[in-house]
DNA sequence: ACCCAGAATGAATGAATGTTCATTCTTCGT
DNA sequence: ACGAAGAATGAACATTCATTCATTCTGGGT
């Protein structure tokens, strides 16, 4: 009670003010989402916390159930939000034409796919956190099969093109795309 | 307090009896061990519950405690579990002198790796509900590492083996090894 | 300069869950 | 048959955590 003054500012213009802060809501949203990330990277799925995510991002306890409704659904919504940035990138590659050589094409893929930085690696931690628990919550599956199923596509077109450019003979463009998926997947659990 | 006769004594020789039974440590053990891998794969690692294994088990809540000091040490010999059943299958396979063709000696290496029985099944859910927290959590990685590198080594092995036996040139046989199970890995992820 | 809609906070709440342990029961050796 | 060793039980306890909501605070509109 002595320091009724109180008013110590912080300087700092991003990290440590103490200063509440309003933002937009879709501001907020990625900001917890990415906090989730960081958090299940860091502390796996089942052990990750309200107070945990909250306090990564900077924010009080309360937040988190005002922008999501609940835990689960800030789950569920960061699991969209990696699923669909993860197979999003790989479709944009595929079917975008800023790439005409579709050797180089798949090179690109394959950057994009084993790409190396922290996010990065973070958000693989994450994806495979979930594709653990998926077996055991359809939410999760659905959400992935969604997305998973379109890039699966955009992958076997991407063989089909490859194929009849090269002009190569017995070659199953579904089974390749399959097994190269299977592969880029086992190698991701490789660590 | 009207029926102290009590005695409605269950007829069936294995499930519904409510007799209290004694049984040695390490079947107990192993009961419980098994009714976790259930309700992993049923449930997830994460909602998984010591009323949920020991009800499925068939016994009563204190006894987890008993066997295993706590519910982290239960989980973690069911890794441990069903890591040496995994990997312990495989080398026994790649090892052994049973089987002295070495090209069917891999065929039953995927036999065993690709096999579909409910409980093989179930085992797998759990294998990769592991590795999604493996992340977060070093003694998985350490329970997992240590059998995972002897298997990755008896396989590089036997890629020695037939890659001299068949005079093939220009392959290494630790890059095989690699990829070989990374496409598994990535086809059981395939569900 | 003032106001207020609604964004943000965090102490309080209640439900869920891991762990303990006093008690009950089973089995085996004598 | 009997008694003791210890296996099994489950009610009770303590803790942890998601969720709520009364209150505080902020920033744009007037």
């Amino acid at each position: 009670m002595t320091d009724t003054s109180g008013a110590v500012v912080e300087a700092l213009p991003d990290t440590g003010s103490k200063r509440r802060q309003i933002r937009p809501k879709a501001e907020r949203r990625q900001q917890l989402i990415d906090a989730t990330i960081r958090c299940i990277a860091q502390h796996g799925l089942s052990a990750i916390t309200m107070q945990m995510v909250t306090r990564e991002a900077g924010l009080s306890v309360g937040i988190a159930n005002l922008h999501f409704e609940s835990k689960d659904n800030l789950l569920k919504e960061t699991l969209r939000f990696v699923a669909e940035e993860y197979h999003g990138g790989q479709i944009e590659i595929m079917e975008g034409e800023e790439i005409p050589d579709l050797g180089e094409r798949l090179d690109a893929l394959l950057d994009f796919q084993l790409g190396r930085g922290v996010t990065q690696r973070q958000k693989m931690s994450v994806w495979f956190a979930y594709y653990g628990e998926a077996g055991a919550r359809p939410v999760y599956q659905k959400i992935v099969s969604t997305v998973d199923r379109l890039a699966a596509q955009k992958l076997e077109a991407l063989f089909t093109d490859i194929i009849r450019e090269g002009g190569y003979q017995g070659v199953d463009a579904r089974e390749l795309a399959t097994g190269y998926s299977a592969l880029i997947d086992g190698l991701h659990l490789g660590l």
